[in-house]
RNA sequence: GGCCUGAUGGCGGAGUGGUGACGCAACGGACUGCAAAUCCGUGAACUCGGGUUCGAUUCCCGAUCAGGCCUCCA
């Protein structure tokens, strides 16, 4: 089986194929920088990570190009920066040092390129410039208006005819539009904000704009993937399709981007997350509470265009699952993984099936059930089953830490040697058979939110869940 | 108002026109000084009403419910 990708385009899957296989290209819409993003932010990023890798795994790893964009110009972003006293940059370089690093926990891979708007005024002057020049865009009143009416096609990606959202608009038009659906590419600064001079006075770039320009700089058109929430079909993919496909007077066969990928959205429990609700759940709080592979394994615990409910219940399902695949691979760590290290076409069809990452799961589960049970037959099926799951698990991002780490991990050197000091003591005390002293001492270690595992090699420990 | 999703066991969550994944939780057993881990086993679901069909959870229609988008929210 092929890769096959559902397109939000074509409303179905359709077999992948790379308009060039030595340079496959992706991009996906990323963060506005004005605050630790929440566990939803993170969504579209884990679930890209795991796209990047399957076509890094498909391609090889030099022949894929994945952009994601940081949008560090924005009214959230002054309104900070203003309450702060600040620079913007200083908000923006703090936000997103910090979105890196979360994402980073969570197994993400950094992206081939990671462009900021403020570094691509340029060319999103440049790119405004054409806009006008082919009569695609028009000046008003300091304003750059996207002529929507210059795009047959307008509505096409979002399923929207253009009178159905204009009977169905709940904003007031701007005065200085043409049509009502013609959207902002320049705009004036209001006093005190950020500014860039430009043809049509000084001001800033619209929201779509940036990504049609990151997008031209970066990878050049047409990508063959686009990604980004399913809340961002429209407006902002529907205008980044109009004004790139406008910007090439329809070169490309009007090819923008071949695939259009959106992920669903992830909902608190079984309502929306939202500032007004109060349940907003911040991807940094919960690193301190839980590895990042334990949010991972949630967040791609359902299939991306589905919904997904985020409980704490999931999370500590996830985390028993990893602490189960952990418990196998520690006692699988003497077998050598052997084989060919290339995975089974049946094992990597879920991924290749518009990325059924739970279907995916559960083949891991399943081969690590089977390593488990070859190692404890010591059968010579262990190294190839190794193989395998570590395969597959590498192109979804798991088990890439060593089981003793994952077990141990949330204590420190002191901590630790704390720890084993008991261990040893209570090993001692039932090798004397004195098991009142034993129980004593796990009980002493269950204190220190430590598990103790007697096994035939000794005992071991493990850090228990701290949710 | 317009457009669009979804509804699977106690929970999460795949999938399929006909022997109903997988995990967590529960229960019984093995193992263990006792546990934990592991293993063996058990019970448990396809919103409702029509239609198509030899047969539908799966296809079609309708209803109900839930959710999303409709100008800067992943």
């Amino acid at each position: 089986m092929s890769l096959q990708l559902y397109d939000t385009m074509a409303r179905a899957k359709r077999p992948f194929v790379p308009a060039d296989p030595s340079r496959v290209t992706m991009y996906v819409c990323g963060p506005t920088v004005y605050n630790y993003s929440h566990i939803g932010n993170f969504r579209p990023v884990v679930v890209f990570d795991v796209l990047f890798r399957l076509l890094r795994r498909l391609y090889g790893e030099d022949a894929v190009r994945y952009a994601a964009n940081v949008t560090d110009v924005d009214d959230k972003i002054n309104a900070k920066a203003a309450e702060e006293g600040v620079p913007i940059e200083t908000i923006t370089d703090r936000y997103l040092a910090a979105y890196n690093g979360d994402a980073a926990a969570l197994g993400a891979l950094p992206p081939t390129v990671q462009p900021r708007a403020t570094r691509t005024m340029d060319a999103i002057i440049a790119m405004i410039g054409r806009l006008v020049g082919n009569n695609s865009a028009y000046a008003a009143e300091g304003h750059v208006l996207f002529n929507t009416q210059a795009f047959g096609d307008y509505g096409k990606l979002s399923g929207r005819p253009l009178d159905e959202m204009i009977a169905g608009a709940r904003v007031e038009v701007a005065p200085y539009k043409q049509h009502p659906a013609d959207f902002v590419l320049w705009k004036p600064s209001k006093p005190g904000e950020p500014v860039w001079d430009s043809p049509w006075g000084p001001g800033r770039p619209g929201w779509h704009i940036e990504c049609s320009a990151m997008i031209e700089q970066e990878l050049g058109l047409p990508i063959d993937i686009h990604g980004g929430g399913i809340d961002l079909v429209f407006p902002h993919h529907e205008n980044e399709l109009a004004q790139g496909v406008c910007d090439h007077d329809h070169a490309h066969g009007g090819e923008y981007a071949r695939f259009w990928l959106h992920n669903g959205f992830l909902n608190m429990g079984d309502e929306k997350m939202s500032k007004s609700l109060g349940n907003v759940a911040l991807a940094h709080d919960l690193l301190k509470q839980q590895p990042g592979e334990a949010i991972r394994w949630a967040l791609l615990g359902a299939h991306y265009r589905q919904p997904l409910s985020w409980t704490d219940d999931a999370l500590i399902q996830a985390r028993n699952s990893l602490d189960h695949l952990y418990g196998v691979l520690g006692r699988a760590r003497h077998v050598e993984a052997t084989g060919s290290g290339a995975l089974a076409e049946d094992q990597l069809e879920p991924l290749l099936d518009d990325l059924n990452t739970p279907a995916a799961m559960a083949t891991i589960k399943k081969l690590a059930t089977d390593l488990d049970a070859a190692v404890r037959k010591g059968s010579g099926e262990a190294g190839p089953l190794k193989a395998d799951l570590m395969a597959l698990a590498s192109v979804m991002g798991f088990l890439q830490q060593d089981p003793q780490a994952w077990f141990q991990g949330g204590a420190d050197e002191e901590l630790t040697a704390k720890i084993d000091g008991l261990v040893a003591a209570r090993d001692a005390a039932r090798k004397a058979k004195d098991w009142a002293e034993a129980d004593r001492l796990r009980g002493e270690l269950a204190a220190l939110n430590v598990e103790v595992m007697d096994g035939p090699a000794g005992a071991t420990w493990r850090i228990k869940e701290s949710v």
